[in-house]
DNA sequence: TCTGGGGTCCTAGGACCC
DNA sequence: TCTGGGGTCCTAGGACCC
């Protein structure tokens, strides 16, 4: 049965909360970024004068002096992309939030129960979602995630349309450059150009044989274009899969501050952990150097953990693995995974040291939720 | 000890997304 | 064109087991 896939992605999602915040923005060529040395996100007038996202700072201070340039405030995007998410709740709670700005929904039981139609539904989503953020959002209704991405973006800036049938989303299609497909990046992308496929329509319409050279994901994204639901929306829940901190500095060949950034990267994603309630198991450190070569290395812990002891002790193997003498280091940055509740591992298994550690970090994670500054060294 | 086949976990990296 | 931080999923070789 055809399904009414709404997907909603904020217009300029940083730049848009920031001018709700601070109405005397409004109008001029906005920036954001000033935080990070490089444009994150930019206001219509900003985008209109020439500016494009990821040109570093300073040049856009020495070309667009008339350019107001800020720091992004990632407080308030989170809570304006909370509100996004529980304005549309109010319709259906089949929601999955995708992004900090963006979310899909499955409206067809809505439709349904008040007899009415995606058009209704839709504006009525999109019109509170305005009058009670302020901020501009896009909303595309279609048969599937795939579609619905495609049809909001078609609709922007500040756009609504639903397109359900074929002779609805054709032309839609027919206008949009491969690439710009979900899931379909610049490899890909070029490998298709090669066989003669160069729009969504033309990768819908495309036959068998000529796919039969392409993993199954390109496969799936074929059948969601043709209106068959491959990927379905993923309601809240589940704990994440992997968490990763990472930070970039200028390049050094310093090991002791190496270290130090690893160490702070271990404890910020082990404090996340206990937040969730949740531990890890599978750890992996990785450095970018000064010639932008990324590498990484692994290991599986004995059991899964959530404290900093745990993972220090391997990490310094790793650590001595990676880094060469000598090397000029730019990025550190870790991942932990193999992610699951704390209530599922097997707490009996844990030595007495992780006992021990684990009965400290809750203390300290509850003065924390006080909001007494607690400042760790490098774990216990 | 080698030969063979099959399964699973570990590890490193790629491609893609926002 | 790889700027930057936080994610997901897939692949492929090697280790190790039966």
């Amino acid at each position: 049965m055809t399904r009414y896939i709404l997907h909603g992605d904020g217009d300029n999602f940083f730049a848009s909360c920031l001018i709700a915040k601070y109405p005397s923005l409004r109008g001029k060529p906005l920036v954001v970024g000033a935080e990070r040395g490089m444009v994150t996100a930019l206001s219509i007038e900003a985008k209109a004068i020439g500016l494009a996202r990821g040109m570093p700072i300073f040049e856009v201070r020495a070309r667009f002096p008339e350019a107001v340039i800020l720091s992004g405030d990632y407080k308030l995007f989170a809570q304006v992309s909370r509100r996004m998410h529980s304005l549309i709740e109010q319709t259906t709670d089949a929601i999955e939030k995708y992004s900090i700005d963006e979310s899909f929904a499955d409206i067809t039981e809505a439709i349904e129960k008040r007899r009415s139609s995606p058009e209704i539904i839709g504006k009525e989503i999109k019109e509170r979602t305005f009058i009670q953020l302020g901020i501009p959002i896009s909303f595309g209704i279609a048969p599937t995630k795939t579609l619905a991405k495609l049809v909001s973006t078609s609709s922007k800036p500040n756009g609504f349309r639903v397109a359900m049938t074929d002779k609805e989303l054709s032309p839609i299609l027919s206008e949009v450059p491969i690439e710009k497909v979900w899931g379909i990046g610049r490899r890909t992308a070029i490998k298709l150009r090669a066989r003669g496929i160069l729009t969504a329509l033309e990768l819908r319409d495309a036959p068998v044989e000529i796919l039969a050279h392409f993993a199954s994901p390109i496969i799936d994204i074929q059948k969601e274009l043709r209106g068959t639901i491959v990927h379905p929306i993923n309601k809240e829940g589940a704990l994440q899969q992997s968490m990763i901190s990472s930070l970039s500095f200028p390049a050094t060949t310093d090991r002791t501050f190496i270290h130090k950034e690893f160490i702070r990267h271990i404890e910020h994603v082990c404090a996340r952990l206990r937040k969730h309630e949740a531990v890890g198991r599978t750890f992996t450190i990785h450095i970018k150097n000064s010639a932008q070569e990324l590498r990484s290395e692994t290991c599986v812990l004995p059991q899964h953990a959530n404290t900093p002891g745990t993972y220090i002790d391997h990490f310094e193997r790793l650590f001595t693995r990676l880094i060469k003498k000598g090397e000029r280091v730019r990025t550190t940055g870790i991942c932990i995974s193999d992610i699951i509740p704390q209530s599922a591992a097997n707490t009996s298994l844990f030595d007495h040291r992780d006992v021990r550690e684990n009965e400290i970090y809750a203390t300290l994670d509850q003065l924390h939720k006080r909001g007494l500054e607690v400042k760790t060294g490098t774990g216990i």
